[in-house]
DNA sequence: CTGATATTTGGCTATATTACCAAATAGCCA
DNA sequence: TGGCTATTTGGTAATATAGCCAAATATCAG
């Protein structure tokens, strides 16, 4: 494999696994929808503040979600838009693991 | 959030991680083109065969690749093809990355 | 400035992932 | 059968991730 490439590859997984958490889709999921503070996510999700805000952080970095203070919140929102079409096309690969797993009964 | 919700997150997370990984992103690239034996695979990458192995079984337990044994090799290949459209989607995320640290300089 | 609220950061523990080596398994051919 | 090649599986050590608590930081209202 080549360096460029693999520096490459390196970079893209970095995003995937920025999206590789039941709680970060959950909140792709909702930013998709509309801007959140941190509270909100953080009630919607029930979890400790901090844990929302360490997932915030992970996406922000990736470059998946962007933000806005406002006040003393700070407001997340969905910058990469397209992502969810890609939940189109995980779902599909879902459904054909069901359907394969149906095939067994 | 809901328990079906979190469920369905949870299978999504569990696709997702399975792409994420940059020796895992070159494979489906590879098997993109045409289908690969794990041979061919452990050459192209340079890591231990039971590496490049379990790297293809998480792959396929997540319904990315499918398999064909022919003789003692196994042929893998890539089943989830609308993946490709999504590298086009973390390749602009990429480049919006690359552009907004240029603004530092 | 003080107190109250919102968010991030540091620290810690538990768990998960990865890579390599060694050994097991499977199919093929002499 | 016995040996050869291809692949998977088990074991282990190093590293990464996730969650919570406590503490730090920031903004606002009085």
């Amino acid at each position: 494999m080549e360096k460029t490439d693999l520096a490459r590859f390196e970079a893209q997984a970095q995003i995937m696994k920025a999206l590789s958490h039941p709680t970060r889709l959950f909140i792709v999921n909702e930013l998709a929808n509309a801007e959140k503070c941190v509270s909100e996510l953080t009630e919607m999700v029930g979890a400790d503040t901090s844990t929302i805000s360490k997932h915030l952080t992970i996406m922000k970095n990736a470059g998946i979600v962007g933000f806005e203070k406002r006040g003393t919140n700070i407001y997340y929102s969905l910058k990469m838009k397209c992502v969810m079409n890609f939940f189109t096309c995980v779902n599909k690969v879902l459904k054909n693991k069901v359907e394969s797993q149906m095939a067994f009964v």
